[in-house]
RNA sequence: GUGACUGUAGCUCAACCGGUUAGAGCACCGGACUGUGGCUCCGGGGGUUGGGGGUUCAAGUCCCCUCAGUCACCCCA
């Protein structure tokens, strides 16, 4: 009986907890630029959940156990239907429009491949209560800055847009009978990875006459808005889903995140709920799956029995963006260590060191020094320092008599400084320490501050 | 769930046609040296060659099974 990890399922050492915090990191900041709120549900749920809503496909890759009182639960599988239930639940009581964004742990239970494991972390952004484009356009947005956040510009990934409304509008305008759409559809969600003669044979057998499949194809494989708006200028209902369009595409615009925008009819999202405009982020050299996937889904608060409710929201993965980063070296430097090594030197020992130490993380430095009191004693300074640098700190103070110490960078050649220990020992708070120095210890109070301002260490990109 | 390919130290890789005790670099640990530095030198730990079975005088190497990974299907968080 193996106990390693389960196949798909992911250990995070240090190196890689610090990407993920990172990634976090922006997804929050990102969110909370854009006014969405936190909010989190059970990882397990109720088998029921899924089972009625979400298609048979899910529910064959579904966690899902009877627990000890005899219930019927899965780990869930994606984060929709519980935020649905949950909204729902206050749908009277909330302000509209309801701006909610989740960072849950997912699993299904699949082969794994490359960017598809048993359990991902995915970004859960949802907008519910308004129906006004402008709403999709803002929610497109907050994705394109999270890429933007992430150092990935309208170079590195794009987003393609699509409405399945005007699809089918398209498609039955050039003699698709609307019985036959879900054939047409599985054939365009193909168009790249096929040849097109396998396909067209495909959508003759069901039914579909190979002309018009032909046609079907090449016209959704180079459609552009202009060329759509011609083809559909007779067809009614089409042309108002156009001009929707076209209004997302002047509101991306404001924005600012027009570059990332690509009307591309081929994107046929696999989810069933999607009522509306719906979109995919890809990496432009096409090394990976999807980055992230949503759209409109006006139907479902109210199809799982709860009010009727216009909503929109995407999901974005951890896997897939952390290996495009890595893969584009936008990834962080994540090896960074503590601020501040602390040296015994001159004879000075363990007593020093420690309460030098306990000072500096009271006032909010990271603070790290030899542990073993034995070789604390016996290493010369300069081991110390060697130490200090193989564990990347970027400062060291070296302690000596006197109660002063020396504050030398290690990243940085020459920046040393001389400050009075005793003026700060005692300090309780970085306020206090500040108080306490005056106008010594510039380079400390320099680390000080960016350190409480948040200048993290964690947010230099690799070279 | 189906098929193909690949598994040697924490990482990247060696090991001739099947032939002695499976090696090297990086990383890690210890030491020497160096008083503005991410050196240099010496030493050390670390492997049931994914696991099991078979063929053979002899298996990291050949065969079978299994597990894991990668890729393509399926499908898509």
């Amino acid at each position: 009986m193996s106990t390693a990890a389960l196949p798909g399922f992911r250990e995070f050492y240090p190196e890689d907890m610090a990407l993920r915090s990172w990634l976090f990191d922006r997804w929050r900041d990102v969110a909370r630029r854009f006014a969405f709120v936190e909010y989190d549900g059970p990882p397990l749920e109720p088998l029921d959940l899924y089972t009625k809503k979400s298609g048979d496909e899910i529910v064959d890759q579904l966690y899902a156990f009877e627990d000890k009182g005899g219930r019927a639960v899965a780990l869930r599988p994606e984060m929709t239907p519980t935020v649905a239930r949950m909204v729902a639940a206050r749908a009277q009581a909330l302000r509209k429009p309801v701006r909610w964004f989740s960072i849950p742990q997912l699993f299904r239970y699949e082969r794994q491949q490359r960017g598809r494991l048993r359990e991902h972390f995915q970004l859960n952004v949802d907008l519910f209560g308004e129906s006004d484009v402008a709403a999709d356009a803002e929610l497109l947005a907050v994705a394109c800055e999270i890429m933007r956040a992430c150092g990935l510009s309208a170079d590195d990934v794009r987003a393609r847009v699509s409405d399945r409304r005007i699809l089918s509008a398209l498609l039955e305008g050039l003699g698709v009978p609307s019985p036959l759409l879900g054939v047409a559809y599985a054939a365009i969600d193909k168009i790249d990875r096929e040849p097109w003669d396998g396909l067209v044979a495909r959508m003759s057998a069901a039914g579909i006459p190979a002309d018009v499949a032909r046609e079907c194809l090449s016209f959704t494989k180079d459609s552009s808005l202009d060329r759509v708006r011609q083809r559909l200028s007779t067809a009614g209902r089409a042309v108002e889903f156009m001009e929707r369009m076209e209004r997302y595409e002047e509101l991306l615009v404001a924005h600012g995140v027009q570059d990332y925008f690509t009307f591309d009819l081929t994107i046929v999202r696999g989810l069933t709920y999607y009522t509306g405009i719906v979109f995919e982020l890809f990496d432009v050299r096409g090394d990976f799956r999807a980055i992230c996937g949503g759209g409109r889904y006006d139907n479902l608060l109210r199809d799982l029995g709860g009010v009727d409710l216009p909503a929109l929201g995407f999901g974005m993965g951890d896997v897939v963006l952390s290996e495009l980063l890595k893969a584009r070296g936008r990834a962080p430097d994540v090896g960074s260590g503590v601020d501040i090594w602390v040296v015994a030197d001159e004879g000075t020992g363990w007593r020093e060191v420690i309460e030098a130490t306990a000072a500096l993380r009271r006032m909010g430095l990271s603070a790290d020094y030899v542990l073993s009191a034995e070789k604390l004693a016996s290493q010369k300074s300069n081991k110390q320092l060697d130490v200090a640098r193989k564990a990347r700190a970027r400062y060291a103070l070296l302690l000596s008599r006197e109660e002063s110490a020396t504050l030398r960078s290690l990243t940085d050649a020459g920046a040393n400084e001389r400050t009075r220990v005793a003026a700060w020992l005692h300090a309780s708070s970085a306020q206090e320490f500040l108080e306490a120095t005056g106008d010594e210890a510039d380079g400390l109070r320099a680390l000080l501050r960016s350190r409480v301002t948040g200048g993290g260490t964690t947010d230099r990109p690799r070279g």
